[in-house]
DNA sequence: ATTTACTTCATTCTTTTGGGTGATTTAATC
DNA sequence: GATTAAATCACCCAAAAGAATGAAGTAAAT
């Protein structure tokens, strides 16, 4: 009987690991399906939060594709300077040096050149 | 000796019950942290996208279809006007419509909106 | 016939954009 | 240490774009 006691107990403290590693387990698999969940969503309805383009190519500096991906954004010279914490000129130099280094007249030229040589996100992928 | 049989056999049984359920509660959770990331990796990485158009047409002219659509390969007002046949007023009368209509204020982003609602081809598919 | 929508053009005015030049600062490179 | 590329900002000027009007002719629909 004292055996069998013993065995019961056994039993009752496996089934107890059993449930906090149930926890745990599930408590991971969540967190799988979360960060899986997250990926779909970017996935599905991204818009390239971050990937880097090469502006080498055309001699365009990293600030100058900067620029350039917020007037493909449709933004004003002045939004393009406030997002950047630059005054409005030098917005506007940047913006100049982009127009000379493509070889366009105007804004909505570079927007279009810069996609095309897919140096910018593209609106859909 | 056979009742302790049956006891464990009980016992047994009780276990693979709740390792289903276990097994359906986990499911669970982590479809509900599916829906949750994906939720979230919706709203960290979408930008408006979609945003609720009145009727398909939004009420534009074949004209300013067709204006839109010579705003989009980038040219200037006045090319526009050149290429119509009509003169700067007429033109900048069309595209200044087409803002109104399309509830935007500048001529990039009416660009974008109307090959978001795909009034006008886009460069690529 | 009258209304309605579209297209056309004009005027006036303000804002935005673009071109050109030059200067300063910083970081990296030689 | 000198050179170089970036990034920053300023100033001036001209052109383009945009906002807000009014108006006139035309074609279609009611």
């Amino acid at each position: 009987m004292g055996l069998l006691m013993v065995l019961l107990q056994v039993i009752h403290y496996k089934a107890m690991v059993r449930d906090i590693q149930m926890e745990l387990f599930g408590g991971i698999i969540g967190l799988l399906f979360l960060v899986f969940g997250i990926w779909l969503g970017m996935k599905l309805f991204n818009k390239n939060t971050s990937e880097k383009y090469d502006g080498s190519k055309l001699g365009l500096s990293k600030r100058e594709v900067e620029v350039l991906e917020l007037l493909a954004q449709g933004f004003s010279n002045q939004e393009v300077a406030d997002k950047l914490f630059v005054s409005l000129n030098t917005a506007k130099t940047h913006i100049s040096n982009i127009y000379t280094k493509l070889n366009v007249k105007r804004r909505t030229q570079a927007i279009q050149k810069a996609r095309d040589l897919a140096l910018i996100p593209t609106p859909k992928g």
